[in-house]
DNA sequence: TTGTAAGCGTTATCAC
DNA sequence: GTGATAACGCTTACAA
């Protein structure tokens, strides 16, 4: 009979069992033990409802089976997708996963560090803006979308060649003037990338493109003053708009219906992220996918990683152009 | 010194300060220390830059600081808010967040329990499917949106009144021929009240109202399929239909222009949820919409409270009717 | 007030 | 293979 209102312990299986206490933890480590013990140990852990615990265990062997995840926040819906897809590989490893929000504010993203490696837990994965994060050398440590030193393992998508997939797209689309709108973060990330690549294909197919490039603070007007200002005669000076986002290109074609230029017919526009409506329903635009699945099946792989002696720096991941709405293929 | 890969300890601690260990437990503890050596052990952790091991204090304490909160998935728009609104709200109480996702399989939610049963959590949060959910005395469980037992406490949105407000905000809008629409899960949960507050509604406003009620395995197809029996010379039999969610008001209104029938003019459609483009950008529908950051928070209330004898059983939060393109007003 | 020592529930190292 | 026993790092009486 176990004590009331508290678990029962290792303890407690072995005097049920008749057995010793070692031979119970072997039990529960896998650990080769006489049959006859094995079922005696079995069964009277079933009759008490003996779990191990965790902390108990963590204790000793200074491993959590618990990783944490940083994130600016759990709204947008790329970080929440990739807060189900690291978790559910965690899972799939047996590991549980700690959700740490920051609310991209670099003090708080400090916090959220600092947090969960006070947490004991056996690696991190962050997704921050914080350019001066200090990160313990002792708990592993994997970046998305931010590099920060080769000793920091950074996984994020094929930004440069998705920046490059938008132009050549849209110029095989028949695309001739191309426009290239940005909003984001002041701080250098991966997804700069984005911008890089599509001015390296226009370069080398030859093309001109103009190019807006604004910071979150900033926010969307000044992309509605600028089309305004090359608009002549209800036809815009552009016939394909590469944004650097989904949801700059969805506030883009709202401001360009509002103007009464057409999409696609007049202007084709393609966007960068691969959002879909309610999560699971129609894209919002034409777009370069992020392969989100797969991001988060590489961090969680390099994180857990035994060999941690030679890590990749940085790895990007495959995306893919995918047509729905505001282009004309 | 620190041992090299390992991290200080309050021995360590308590050596480099030249006090007793005690003393450093004390300092961390917040109990009164005479003022010399709390800034003597104070400069000692610094210096060695000491954090104390959340497990050996959990151990001792049987308190981790960390609540799980178990959800189907975090692609779904609520899901993800919710999320983000219980981690904030744990965190700001000095609590961490454990993430279990169930993909609202009943044999993994039940896994999801028992994992973090196993893990020691001081309480659990669950949007669980499985109505057989076996959940341990011995840690605090709060539910959200389906009502369990009186023993479990359940956080919800008062989705009776909010049906109820979808009906009259349809007849003072001028609708007279009203529709329900619901797609869902087939287990019983507090969201099927939405559909029990329109027919009260209805009933009390002595009007007639057509209902098609679904599972989400039936998918979206018999909803067009009845929309287009009711369909006579390009106008459809009714004027205002409520939906269960804002998805489903979503295919409704893509359904209607799809028929050739005008949204708002011929028919108003109210969704329910609140759920916003990108997160955070546009409606998509006019809406009942839920206080999520306060479902969030009192979930969490319930789960901190100290004193478990007279804990509620159900709590509703106000929900409120939000007009976005849908409807006339 | 400060120091000492006994556990918390495991794991791991031994003799047996 | 099995069964005592010493840690793991911390909290908390209790003794000084």
């Amino acid at each position: 009979m176990k004590r009331k209102g508290s678990s029962p312990t290792m303890k407690d299986v072995a005097r049920e069992a008749g057995v010793a206490l070692g031979t119970v933890s072997k039990v529960f480590n896998g650990i080769p033990v006489g049959e006859e013990y094995k079922r005696k140990v079995e069964d009277a852990a079933k009759l008490l409802g003996y779990q191990v615990n965790t902390y108990a265990r963590a204790l000793k062997t200074n491993k959590t089976l618990t990783a944490a995840l940083i994130l600016p926040n759990t709204t947008d819906p790329f970080f929440s997708l990739l807060a189900g897809e690291v978790c559910k590989t965690l899972a799939r490893r047996g590991y549980r996963m700690l959700l740490a929000l920051s609310d991209a504010d670099p003090d708080a993203e400090q916090q959220c560090v600092r947090m969960v490696e006070q947490n004991k837990v056996d690696g991190i994965i962050g997704l921050t803006y914080n350019p001066a994060l200090e990160i313990s050398e002792s708990v592993p440590y994997v970046s998305i979308d931010r590099y920060f030193s080769p000793a920091v393992p950074c996984v994020a998508s094929d930004n440069f060649g998705g920046g490059q997939m938008a132009a050549r797209k849209l110029l095989e689309l028949g695309c001739e003037r191309l426009l290239f709108f940005r909003i984001g973060s002041d701080v250098p990330g991966e997804a700069d990338k984005r911008g890089d690549g599509f001015q390296a294909a226009c370069l080398q197919a030859g093309v001109e493109y103009e190019a807006l490039r604004l910071r979150d603070e900033d926010g969307y007007a000044p992309f509605l003053a600028f089309l305004r200002e090359h608009l002549r005669e209800g036809r815009l000076d552009f016939d394909g708009i590469f944004c650097n986002t989904d949801k700059l290109a969805y506030h883009v074609a709202r401001m360009l219906a509002e103007l009464g230029v057409r999409v696609p017919e007049d202007v084709q526009i393609i966007g960068f992220d691969g959002i879909r409506r309610f999560g699971s329903e129609a894209l919002y635009c034409s777009t370069i996918s992020q392969p989100v699945g797969q991001i988060a099946e590489t961090a969680v792989d390099i994180l857990l990683q035994e060999d941690r002696t030679h890590l990749p720096s940085l790895i990007c991941l495959p995306v893919s152009y995918v047509s729905d709405g505001t282009t004309k293929g």
